[in-house]
RNA sequence: GCGGGAGUAACUCAGUUGGUAGAGUGCCAGCCUUCCAAGCUGGGAGUCGCGAGUUCGAAUCUCGUCUCCCGCUCCA
């Protein structure tokens, strides 16, 4: 992994956003080669969704939508979970899923050693002023409290207060700055009841939470909102009849409690999700199509289908939305996990956002028979099957898996590193040299690199440095192929086509090299 | 967020009991070069992560802080 990352960096994939300013934890920037990547990775995901079928269309919404949204999909709610910090190991827990204890029982207190627990006992004593009894590493004598649970880590019953922890990205939208707002509530409130008290503080704490609150938007923790939201707008534009899907690619927002494996698990990051709506009772159908379509398509994108594998969710971590998922997962450098959840989301967002906003949506067949009555025409709420990829984790798993630096180095040269990107991946589908810069090699070779943009491949002319080196970088960065000028180009118009996997090369007319790129394209 | 490790040039790393900052690779300029990162000459490059403290003097010792990596909790 650490390998990935730094030739991420060398060679302009991936950078740590404001690296210079010390960077900023979870944000990452694509380099030139990164952007042509995920491009193309995003490309190859609307290709396969929507302009290679016809009952998939495309969306691209805004990132900030009506607050409203956010509440009646449950994510305001879901999203702010309470989190409580343990006061003895410093532990921070979901209280909703820490271990239960009646209160008043005996809470065991257990650390980690000896010496962790001596302090944790001075420290009780000194902070609580609770005195307990210690045997080696755990503590004795404490009782848990009337909330009915302890630390999920060490099983202490001193705990802070839950806290809401919003997984949302809050902003304010709108001139008028709403701390301006909090400070006239403070000052009113000042005026009104100058004592501190804990009444005073909750009052507080209302009115700043509706100062800010009030102006509040949020932005997405996923695209797939938007699509609901824009459900009837769909239908009746584009006269889309069900079955049908909106595909939209976009970066959502989450404040995560933790943030790792690189680009893997970041605040910030692209979604490629597409709604599918069928009609109630077509679900496990659709859902068995779309689990076989998109392992299929991360084969196609180059993953190899020993590291890939599905995953059916346990009943008890379905998401609220949601009535059965798998995920595709990938076997990164840490083991197996998520690229995408392929979620049967019943009518659960039809539904809710028809309660939130008042506004029906529905879907009318005329053909069909209404299970109900028996008659023809029927009115119901399309159930949805929901393939959710990460964009961002894409990339990073087609990363890892055409990472290959298993050939074994010679005496004193560096490990040789080969990115195996299938070519409509490849950020360079073709690099054009002169084996030396001299005698009308770098002309030849520019003009070459012309006729292949104009052919819109995007290629690239690099005549620095000695030809291996060249050919190195190249491997580098997964391009494909590389033209090699030289002396007998000028005389017969031919170069050589080298192919990154294999280093074989061959003498063809530039023609020919075209067609050999455009083939390989053509390919996949 | 907690525990463990790390942070010195773009990269990989040296740096002695505290005494003015080093190498290789890369990069830039020029020369030379006809096929897989090894030629020659010259060049620029470092707030030693950041901020305090101890000291006559800190990359080195102490504290704080930030960032990254490895383990525990959740998602695409």
């Amino acid at each position: 992994m650490q390998k990935i990352v730094s030739l991420c960096k060398r060679r302009g994939f991936v950078f740590q956003s404001s690296e210079i300013y010390g960077g900023l934890k979870s944000a990452y920037d694509y380099g030139p080669m990164g952007v042509e990547l995920k491009r193309n990775i995003i490309h190859e995901w609307w290709r396969a969704m929507v302009h290679s079928r016809e009952d998939i269309v495309g969306l691209d919404a805004s990132i900030m939508m009506h607050p409203e949204v956010w509440r009646a999909s449950g994510h305001l709610a879901s999203f702010s979970d309470p989190l409580v910090d343990c006061k003895v190991c410093g532990e921070r827990f979901r209280a909703d899923k820490a271990p239960r204890a009646e209160p008043g029982s005996e809470a065991i207190i257990t650390l980690s050693d000896k010496g962790k627990a001596k302090l944790a006992l001075e420290k009780v004593a000194k902070t609580i002023g609770v005195e307990l009894a210690r045997e080696g590493k755990t503590l004795r004598g404490a009782h848990a409290s009337d909330r009915g649970y302890v630390c999920s880590n060490c099983g202490s019953p001193f705990l802070s207060e839950e806290r809401q922890f919003n997984m949302m990205f809050r902003t304010n939208l709108g001139p008028v700055d709403p701390i301006g707002r909090a400070v006239e509530e403070v000052m009113a409130l000042i005026e009104r009841s100058p004592a501190a008290s804990p009444e005073t503080a909750a009052e507080l704490k209302t009115l700043l939470a509706r100062a800010v609150t009030d102006s509040a938007v949020y932005l997405r923790p996923e695209t797939a909102q938007a699509m609901f939201v824009n459900f009837m707008n769909i239908v009746q534009s584009n006269q889309m009849s069900v079955p049908f899907g909106i595909a939209q690619t976009g970066k959502s927002f989450r404040n995560e409690i933790t943030v790792e494996h690189f680009i893997f698990r970041s605040c910030e990051f692209e979604q490629m999700e597409m709604e599918y709506f069928v009609p109630p009772g077509e679900g496990p159908k659709w859902m068995e199509y779309w689990k076989s379509e998109r392992v299929r398509w991360w084969k196609a994108i180059g993953l190899r289908p020993e590291n890939l594998r599905l995953r059916a969710h346990e009943p008890d971590e379905l998401a609220h939305y949601s009535d059965g998922c798998y995920d595709v997962e990938y076997k990164f450098p840490w083991g197996w996990d998520e690229l995408e959840g392929i979620a049967s989301r019943t009518d659960y967002d039809l539904t809710a956002h028809t309660k939130g906003s008042g506004k029906k949506l529905s879907y009318f067949d005329p053909e069909a028979t209404d299970p109900e009555t028996g008659k023809k025409g029927w009115r119901y709420v399309p159930h949805v099957v929901e393939p959710a990829a990460g964009a961002t984790r894409g990339m990073l798993a087609v990363l890892c898996d055409a990472f290959d630096d298993s050939e074994p180095s010679e005496e004193g040269k560096p490990q040789r590193i080969v990115l195996r990107l299938r070519p409509r991946i490849a950020p360079i589908k073709c690099a054009v040299l002169p084996l030396v810069k001299k005698d009308g090699m770098p002309e030849a070779g520019r003009k070459i690199v012309e006729e292949f943009l104009a052919a819109g491949i995007n290629s690239s002319y690099d005549e620095q440095h000695a030809i291996g080196k060249r050919y190195a970088r190249h491997d580098e960065v997964g391009t494909p192929y590389c033209l090699t000028v030289d002396g007998q180009t000028k005389e017969d118009g031919t170069v050589t086509i080298r192919d990154r996997d294999t280093r074989a090369q061959q003498r063809i007319p530039v023609k020919a090299a075209l067609e050999v790129v455009i083939e390989a394209l053509r390919k996949g």
